[in-house]
DNA sequence: GTGAAAGCGCTAACAA
DNA sequence: TTGTTAGCGCTTTCAC
């Protein structure tokens, strides 16, 4: 890489000349910026992030924290939130926490040296369940802003980015009883994150609502083979004709289940689940699905973190971006 | 952030002092060394990564390129690549190309300003379709080193670390013909990529040894319906009784089309696909799958170019190196 | 055993 | 119009 040093030295000018042409200012000689820029060109002069970072004690950079990168939504999530920063001129330095608290905190702790200027993350499974907050707080009393997204700590004054996952899941439940469901299942294997619950109760309201339906719920474990547990679950309750699932993959193996069951789909069974686009295609009927607009959360969280790191005064009036669900009817609900 | 600076003159030192304290180093005296490391400890310091990097002329960072975050393998392989690098005390910056080649040149250039010490990268959709190089030659030759993975550039004297594609289909699809297989058809979304036409030579490879099958491939583009052009695939050409799938969702869907249209799985019909574990379960049966072991690439990689960034020298033994995919059984094909 | 000074690459206030 | 200097935070050589 070139320096100015090198560039002042085979011009015989001095080091803030050949920063000064570069940088348009009006001090510099018409005949100078000239033969500086051109110099410049010619051997593809690009000022050293690094020294500018130091300089400004800024580093145009964001430290991005998800809990794992093979779940769709957060990885779409990643996509926005690099378009955006990019968009404005930040980079991002991502860091998987691998749902580990302690890694968590490692990827906060190394990046608090300088490395970045603030952080977007969404709270690892571990943190959530041991409901650890005070790495979160340090780091923002450290000056380094946080803003969290879809699994967010409530405690920890910051801006978030969410999703009305409990609107999501009541809606989409108060849809299949308006059906005529009779026996409406949740099925989830999230039930230890704090969204993963806001779901369950969305589908608790709208059952109870109802009325005639009583609530019927089944939860995955990490390390249960999935398609089995619903399997079994289908078989104990036959009668199911309805299902809710809070996450990606259990909405499209419920439907295909159902349909190895010997059901017809919608006809006998209607099926929702949160799913992006592309998973969706993983059944026939493809699944009727809760939109997260994970991109869209990205851009909101890149948007708030950046406005934060510019207006630095006033921590206290943090805000919480609430991004609509939209329900997307495909062939696994009644139109 | 607490500097040597401000711990010097709170403990009415020279700042070299307390430099040489904190890095244990023999010259200072015994009891400084102790007020200084608990100074630092009380205040929390840790050496300003950004002044450390414009010291070193290292920052300790490696940019990585990814095509498509929503690609599981190219997910995965970030995840690979970010641990192993976390291992070593590097961190990632993470750039997507979006498949276009524009973004990917932006992405280079605009790290290639001190920013990272080297790059791992998978070629942009684009980039391939077009058959450029040069803008990876000038990143080489300007002193940062490229490690490409899965889908490489050959003309370009780099570390790669790839898939034994042309293999691995081929050996699937001789797995189908050893099942008396007769008409075993071949479908792919990924035309474009090195390792799409990869795959389809093996596959080709294996048909015409057999002599008895003769070739039936569907080519997919990114706009069309996947579901519809597969089912129609399966409409026109009725006897199909096995499919090899190029890619992570045309097995699944080709599974649940083919279920859809009555035929029992593995009795009438096997598919075998490239799919992550997880991808796999979206079928019943489970689809038997070309797993590439995408994290192990990703630590491959980060080895490789770790390695290349220590021993500076020598840009002329550039390593290749295969991992090899393996085939898993599941229900989708006979045992 | 401790400190002063130079230098990494850059910008900007100030001097000439 | 151009150059000198200081300083961002750190390490390291060389004086003291």
């Amino acid at each position: 890489m070139v320096t100015l040093k090198q560039l002042a030295k085979e011009l015989n000018v001095s080091i803030s000349t050949v920063s000064k042409a570069l940088n348009n200012s009006e001090e510099i000689g018409e005949e100078t910026v000239k033969r500086v820029k051109e110099l410049a060109e010619l051997y593809n002069y690009k000022p050293n992030k690094v020294a500018l970072s130091l300089k400004n004690n800024k580093t145009k950079t964001i430290g991005v924290i998800i809990p794992n990168i093979l779940n769709r939504f957060l990885a779409k999530v990643l996509f926005g939130i690099e378009r955006e920063a990019n968009k404005h001129g930040y980079n991002i330095i991502t860091c998987i926490s691998n749902e580990s608290l302690v890694k968590e905190k490692e990827s906060l702790q190394l990046l608090a040296n300088g490395s970045v200027d603030g952080f977007i993350l969404s709270v690892a499974e571990e943190t959530q369940i041991k409901n650890e907050i005070e790495h979160f707080k340090k780091t923002i009393n450290g000056g380094l802003p946080i803003v969290m997204f879809d699994r967010v700590a409530h405690d920890v004054m910051c801006d978030k980015v969410i999703v009305d996952d409990f609107d999501a899941t009541y809606n989409a439940t108060k849809n299949l009883v308006k059906e005529k469901r009779k026996h409406v299942a949740f099925i989830s294997n999230i039930n230890d994150l704090s969204v993963g619950k806001l779901r369950e109760r969305g589908y608790n309201k709208a059952i109870l609502e109802c009325g005639t339906i009583s609530p019927l719920v089944l939860k995955i474990k990490k390390k249960d083979d999935h398609q089995k547990k619903i399997k079994a679950f289908f078989k104990k309750n036959s009668g199911i004709d309805g299902v809710i699932a809070a996450d990606s993959s259990s909405g499209i193996i419920a439907l295909n289940t159902a349909i190895n069951f010997g059901l017809k789909v919608p006809k006998d069974i209607s099926v929702i689940g949160f799913a992006s686009k592309s998973d969706s295609f993983h059944s026939l009927p493809k699944l009727t699905t809760i939109r997260q607009h994970a991109k869209e959360i990205g851009e909101n969280a890149a948007q708030l973190l950046i406005l934060r790191m510019q207006n630095t005064g006033k921590p206290d009036d943090v805000k919480t971006k609430i991004v609509k669900t939209s329900l997307v009817k495909n062939g696994s609900t009644l139109k």
